[in-house]
RNA sequence: GUCCCCAUCGUCUAGCGGUUAGGACACCGCCCUUUCAAGGCGGAGAUCACGGGUUCGAAUCCCGUUGGGGAUGCCA
């Protein structure tokens, strides 16, 4: 095995990786951490690699391992190497790997860097209470380490369980080390133990693992989760006992909830999926995050992926721990809402068409196919693109669209919310606004949009003495059903005249 | 317990020895208006966690305290 002595040297082209375990799907937090290490990459034109760190047999899963490429892609990552990509560094699944990991190890028992250890766990745990309880370090005791060289093989040759443990060279002194993020950090050498790199049935940790591919892959800079930066000192340990060039560290504090702890499932969606889901724009999501703990100039709020990879810097990560703002976030996604365009906007809005089955002659109570639902949509674009102008200054996601027009596809079920029926329907003029409204409508003549339409009923307040509001909630309840809707004339014309007669003749008979 | 890290409006942040402490979200008011939004204008909101220093001068530098987070696993 050989581990690359130069990669870390200055001038070197950086090499970033992201390296998510499989144990759940992507969220937030990681999202981010991926989205940083990508822009630096990008920025620096260096390669920005996955990896995935799947040794944990009991909570990793192909499933899980998915459904990260899949997010990552959605967000509009892209990796150099890593799975799907290949590259020259592979392969990219840890489990893949443990080949490299026993020759790494064979390296160490070779330079003398580790030792076996026989203590059992129910020994260490007892030995860690007692540490505990005299209120002093609780690492390892290095009861091991002490143990002949021939005796341990002997004790290994006959069967014995074991584990390999870091010797870590007792005259090594503090370990002193120049964060990118948060500056030089220094861990006392009184508390650094021999810790475990391989357990007793042969795999090996991740202190050790992540260190041994970090190494092998030419890692230049590693951007992780501040949930690291106490292992930092340990990996470094390894590093070293490696013989292997250190790469620069940036630790990125972590993403809290509204209630100031770790997010977690009982804040919600945590997964990025799930704001896919909720009908959040990718860009709109990499926006806000990279605004999560990174800033720009403390100014521009709204920008692109290129900005991102064209501006992107370590030092301007913040270094407190960040609250996730979701309130914010739907701002962000409703300023790209606006800036799409209709026809952006229907291709977007597709997926959720078909999941509802909403075609413009359908209605609610038979759903249309998925394949009736593109027919549909590629026949009538310009109908669907006329949608786009009623809710880009309304909605703030996707999945909030569609209940804003449900009364477009409704067809002849439309359903009137019975608080407006009271508020707007059930009072003093109403039936004769109706009328009027009928009966301006109803006249052929009237070319069908939006413009003649308004003039059309623009008057029937005037001839009726009435406030125009009178009138135009009569209407807007009678064919949106609802005293809250998208703008009217667009929506009548929408709908299209013999549809809305009939909404507004069904509103009438309600009255009579 | 031990060790590490953090601390500016409710939230995300700008600031890097001299500013009326700036911006964004959220909030409040007014305007616009047939609803809801969007938009425009304006407002409130931070004794820069607290206490000591250093300095002519500190949100910015140092020390301590408090609060929060992390590590201390044969998880990652």
């Amino acid at each position: 095995m050989t581990i690359p002595n130069d990669t870390a040297a200055a001038g070197a082209p950086v090499r970033v990786r992201f390296a998510p375990s499989p144990t759940g799907n992507l969220h937030i937090g990681g999202a981010r951490t991926a989205i940083y290490n990508w822009a630096f990459a990008r920025r620096n034109g260096g390669s920005f690699i996955l990896r995935i760190e799947d040794t944990d047999p009991e909570r990793s899963t192909p499933e899980n391992t998915a459904q990260i490429i899949r997010s990552l892609r959605w967000l509009g990552l892209e990796w150099d190497e890593g799975p799907e990509v290949g590259g020259a560094y592979g392969p990219y699944l840890q489990t893949e790997r443990f080949g490299t990991y026993r020759e790494a190890l064979e390296r160490l028992r070779q330079r003398d860097a580790v030792y076996p250890c026989f203590c059992t766990p129910e020994t260490l745990a007892a030995k860690r209470e007692a540490a505990l309880a005299a209120k002093s370090y609780a690492g390892y005791d290095r009861n091991c380490r002490t143990i002949p060289a021939d005796e341990a093989q002997a004790r290994i040759d006959a069967g014995e369980p074991h584990t390999w443990r870091l010797k870590v060279p007792l005259e090594r002194g503090d370990v002193v080390f120049d964060d990118l993020v948060f500056g030089t950090t220094t861990f006392p050498a009184t508390q650094l133990d021999d810790f475990i790199l391989v357990r007793t049935d042969g795999t090996p940790t991740y202190n050790y693992v992540v260190c041994v591919d970090d190494a092998l892959m030419g890692i230049t800079h590693v951007i992780r989760g501040d949930d690291h930066l106490s292992n930092t000192p340990k990996q470094i340990l390894v590093y070293e006992a490696l013989g292997a060039p250190l790469p620069q560290f940036a630790h990125l504090s972590m993403i809290l909830g509204a209630d100031g702890k770790r997010l977690s499932k009982r804040h919600g969606a945590t997964s990025v999926e799930a704001y896919r889901d909720e009908g959040y724009f990718p860009e709109a999501l990499l926006n806000y995050l990279a605004l999560l703990g990174w800033s720009l100039d403390g100014e521009t709020t709204l920008f692109g992926a290129d900005v991102l990879t064209g501006n992107f810097s370590l030092s301007r990560i913040s270094r407190n721990p960040a609250i996730f703002d979701e309130a914010k976030l739907a701002w962000v996604n409703a300023s790209y809402l606006k800036e799409m365009g209709a026809a952006a906007f229907v291709d977007a809005l597709l997926p959720y068409l078909k999941r509802e089955g909403l075609t413009r002659e359908g209605s609610a109570a038979t759903p249309a196919s998925p394949e009736e639902v593109a027919a549909d949509v590629a026949a009538n674009r310009p109908w669907y693109e006329a949608l786009y102008p009623l809710i880009a200054e309304r909605a703030k996601t996707l999945a909030e669209v569609l209940p804003m027009l449900a009364y477009l596809f409704a067809g002849d079920e439309l359903v009137l919310d019975e608080k407006s029926v009271e508020k707007c329907l059930r009072v003093e003029g109403a039936d004769e606004a109706l009328a009027r409204t009928q009966n301006a409508l109803a006249d052929e003549r009237l070319p069908w949009e939006t413009e003649a339409i308004e003039a059309a009923l623009r008057s029937i307040p005037t001839e009726l003495g009435i406030k125009p509001k009178l009138v135009f909630q009569a209407v807007r309840v009678a064919i949106c059903g609802n005293m809250v809707s998208p703008p009217l004339f667009e929506s009548l014309e929408l709908i299209g005249r013999t549809r809305t007669l009939a909404r507004v003749e069904r509103a009438l008979a309600l009255l009579s």
